[in-house]
Parts: structure tokens; C-alpha cells; sequence
DNA sequence: ATAATAGTGTCTTTTAGACACTATAGA
DNA sequence: TCTATAGTGTCTAAAAGACACTATTAT
């Protein structure tokens, strides 16, 4: 049955730190203080210490890298290509982490840079020959803002890999869940809900109907009784989230690729 | 930022192997020959080997201890509570795998015995005071068949969680993909898919409007030009799988929990 | 014939997509 | 007032749910 163990085999956890910031979708990248790729962008994370849980190696490493706690984690996928890593074999299983629009990522002791990157500046290693560098961010419809202005940046490892799948699982659970509300602070609007999704998705939508759909649902929505003025323009209800964790029918993202099943 | 490693985690693959068989959604099981839980159930698995990517593991490990090849295989979840298996801290990595029905599942060298097993018939471990057990096959709707006929098996370790997330993924592809004719042989007629879809959601379909929707979805299915007779009734027309694995919008279920939105 | 299974068509309800309009604030 | 943002209503098209009917075989 069991064959011997492999002692050598050693666990490691990846977090992929997604937020809403400076009207882009955003992930977090620390520098990496050490061989191998030392000096290069990567995702925070960390090994499996004694006695935790996956999950508990996921928070330990966000607070310690990011300062950041109390966010919601999902665990994504495991990554275990014996060359993955030239330490040796390790496997590490990859955490999808949302949060609100945050004070600032330096807040964390160990990381002495940690950066937040528009996640269209993530560039696959693949330099293939001619075409730009093919992008995450660049998937989803047209790009809005700035453009191309910053570098692309090569991550180290496999973590443009893991960064595209945990980006491509938060896009997929847009669709069914209520993962939006975990960018949003607790009171939000749902204009700023509705931002999320068209930062997140890559292309607007339409105003009218997406607040059909989310007020529609029961429960997935709460009003506080609250309004945020401040702004020119009528002033908007103040909504948090509700018990409802998904949306049934899903709300329809336009489709882009033909995947493989899995 | 990467504290020491634990040399002492191990990392294994287990294996939810699911078909249909006997007008039943059945669940490969295999006597453990071993301590831990020597003589118990268990689901089909074994540690990563010498420079083994999980997928290389996962499909070794299937064609040791069931004989099967060629088999779909979808990564669903890592499971790395430290008390997990008692000999020590092994992280593990589940797999689910889908075949159409098998010669038979004791074709294997490893395991001595290996049976399938009705998913109804698992049972927590958690024997909680009063009511019967919860199974994971009694979930969606009414039991159709010959009932509690068998004895309810409990799994070793954390098995049926394992087995349990591992089988509501498979129901929630089946919504989403065509994940369905893996269940299926090479041609197989929209009777044969409508079936699957019913023993593993757990309640029927209307025919007509199932027709309809796979149809309709281009390059769902494709015709061999094929018919199967033999029956009463009028032949009906072969398919195989066609390029598009996806379906959009969805084929929808009854809904039934309120879960996280993890 | 009769029974059994395969396949098509139609009606109704729900939902999505597109878009015009009203409401309430700041400047 | 003008402009900007929030929110509602309406029409149309697409899809899902329910269900009656025709088609083709074995016996």
C-alpha cells in the first residue's frame, strides 16, 4: 500500500494577497532576503511548522510577512513539481487572501519589502521570443488605467503560476459567492461592490443590473440604515454582507478561454 | 521570510476513485494490510516518491493498488491538521479520479482488497448520540435503490471528510463541465449521461430538457453516427465527448446547503 | 398490437441584457 | 442652475421548468 516515506519532502504554504487599491487590482509581493532568487519579487509564505494546520501556516506567514490579520484565506491548490524549487522537493499548497484597501504593506516585521503590484504587471518567466510577455492581468478584457507604465515583473519560482490560478479562482468565485464583499470594508456601497467586480473582472458593468441581482438575492445583502454622502451626487445606502455566501444563479462573467474540465 | 523547514512532515496522495456501477454512484475502498487502522477502509493512496510530481503519484498509486490506467484524475484538496495519522504529520493531498465501470477492482497487485462501494453507504466516524449516521450519499435527495442494505463503513483517518469534499466537488462539476462523460465509456447516448447526472446528484431529470440543454451547447457532445438497439425501444443515437468541456450557463441542481463561501 | 425507450415541440416562468428615466446631493 | 452620482422601471431576448406528443424498436 504506503510506499517508505520521503524524508526529504518538505511543506511549504503560498499566499496569493489579492486587494482592491488605487482603482487596480492588486496583489502583494515581498523581496526575497535569501538564496534562491535572492533579491526577486515573490509571494510571501513559508514552511509548515510543528504541530500546525495548513491553514494556521497560512495565517502565521500573512501576519508575519504583512502584518495583516483576521483575513479570510482559501486554499487554492498544491504545487509539488520536484523542480519547482532547487532547495529540493517541496511542495506547497497555495491560500488565496482578500482584503479590504489596507494602511500599508510594510506594517510586517519580516518582510523588509513587501510591495502591492498591479496584477497586469505580473509577467510570466516564459520570455518567450517575440510577443510581450504574456500577463495575468491582461486576460480579461481591456486594460483601464495607466497602462503599461511600471516593469513587468518576473516572479521567482513557479509563483507567476500559482498567482495566475489563485487570481484566476478569485475571478470564477466572484461568480457564485459573495468573495467580493472581502475587498470591500465592512460598510460599503454597492457601487463599490459593483467596482470590485469591474477591477477584478477587467470590463464595466452594467450599473443597473447588477444591483437587480445582488439586491435580489436574500440575504446576501443587509442594510445598515446608513448613507455615505460627502460626494457630489445623491448620497448611497450603506450595505455589509449578508448570511448568504452564494449567488444563484451565478452572476455571468463574459467567457474567454475553453478550459481544460479541471 | 521562509523559517526551517520541518523535516519530519511527509507529504502522500489519496485517491477518491468514483464510477457507476450497479445503477448505484460507487466509492473504491481498500482494506488496509497495515497499522495504522490495520483491517479498517480506506480510501486508495500512498507518500510521494523521489522526484514525483503529485499528479506522477497519484496516477502510480491508482494503477498499484486498483490496476486502472489511462484514468481522469482532478486535484481537489490538501488536508494537513498535525493529528491527522497518528504516525506522525503527514500533509495529503486528495485526488479525485473518475472512470466509466471496470472490469474489476481487484485487478491490482497491492491491495489484497479493494471493493466498491455505494457513496451512501460511508459513514463520519463522528457516531454521534441519536440520529443514524450522516452519510455523505443520502445528502441529495431521496436513496433510490436497495436502501441501508450494507452495513455503514467507517473510513480510517480523516477519510470521509476527504471522500466527502472530494465527492461534492465531483456533483458541483457536474454543473459546470463535462465532467459527467468520464463516468461514461468512449460512446455512450444522452440517456446513459442523463443517468449519471441522476445517481450522482441523487434525484431525475426531465429527459426532455436535459436533451435540450446538452445539445444545445456546441461541441458538448458529437455524434459517431452510431446507434444502440438491442432493447425494447427505439435505438438511440451514440455520442462521445466533443472539444467543450464547459457548460455555460450552467446545468443547474437543487440547492440545497447554504455553505461558505469557500 | 403492446410495451418500452428515444426524441421533438410548445407553453409558461424566470432571468439576463439593454436602456430611459427619476431622485438627491454638492458646487 | 448644472453636474455628478444613486436608484427605479420597462422592454426584449434567452434560458429553465413543466409537460404532450411522435418515432422506432423488441416481443
Amino acid at each position: 500500500m504506503r510506499s517508505g516515506p520521503l524524508a526529504s519532502t518538505r511543506v511549504a504554504v503560498d499566499l496569493v494577497v489579492l486587494t482592491v487599491r488605487d482603482d487596480a487590482f492588486q496583489i502583494l509581493l515581498v523581496e526575497r532576503a535569501n538564496d534562491p532568487f535572492k533579491g526577486r519579487w515573490a509571494l510571501p509564505g513559508g514552511f509548515l511548522q510543528e504541530g500546525e494546520d495548513l491553514l494556521e501556516t497560512a495565517d502565521r506567514e500573512l501576519r508575519e510577512e504583512t502584518g495583516l490579520t483576521g483575513v479570510d484565506l482559501w486554499q487554492v491548490k498544491a504545487y509539488g513539481h520536484p523542480d519547482r524549487d532547487p532547495r529540493g522537493h517541496i511542495v506547497t499548497i497555495s491560500f488565496l487572501a482578500v482584503a479590504p484597501r489596507l494602511p500599508s504593506p510594510n506594517a510586517g516585521t519580516d518582510a523588509a519589502n513587501a510591495i502591492w503590484q498591479p496584477v497586469m504587471n505580473l509577467s510570466s518567466g516564459q520570455s518567450k521570443a517575440s510577443p510581450p510577455s504574456e500577463t495575468v492581468g491582461l486576460s480579461p478584457g481591456p486594460k483601464s488605467h495607466d497602462a503599461v507604465s511600471s516593469v513587468m515583473l518576473e516572479l521567482a519560482f513557479d509563483h507567476y503560476t500559482i498567482a495566475a490560478d489563485a487570481i484566476e479562482y478569485a475571478r470564477g468565485k466572484l461568480e457564485q459567492t459573495n468573495i467580493a464583499t472581502a475587498f470591500c470594508p465592512p460598510e460599503f456601497t454597492i457601487g463599490d461592490l459593483r467596482h470590485v467586480y469591474e477591477l477584478v473582472w477587467g470590463y464595466t458593468l452594467d450599473e443597473r443590473n447588477f444591483s437587480r441581482k445582488v439586491l435580489k438575492t436574500e440575504n446576501f445583502l443587509e442594510e445598515t440604515g446608513g448613507y455615505r454622502g460627502g460626494q457630489p451626487g445623491r448620497p448611497a445606502k450603506l450595505y455589509r454582507k449578508g448570511c448568504a455566501t452564494k449567488l444563484r444563479p451565478a452572476m455571468l462573467r463574459i467567457a474567454e478561454e475553453q478550459g481544460h474540465a479541471a
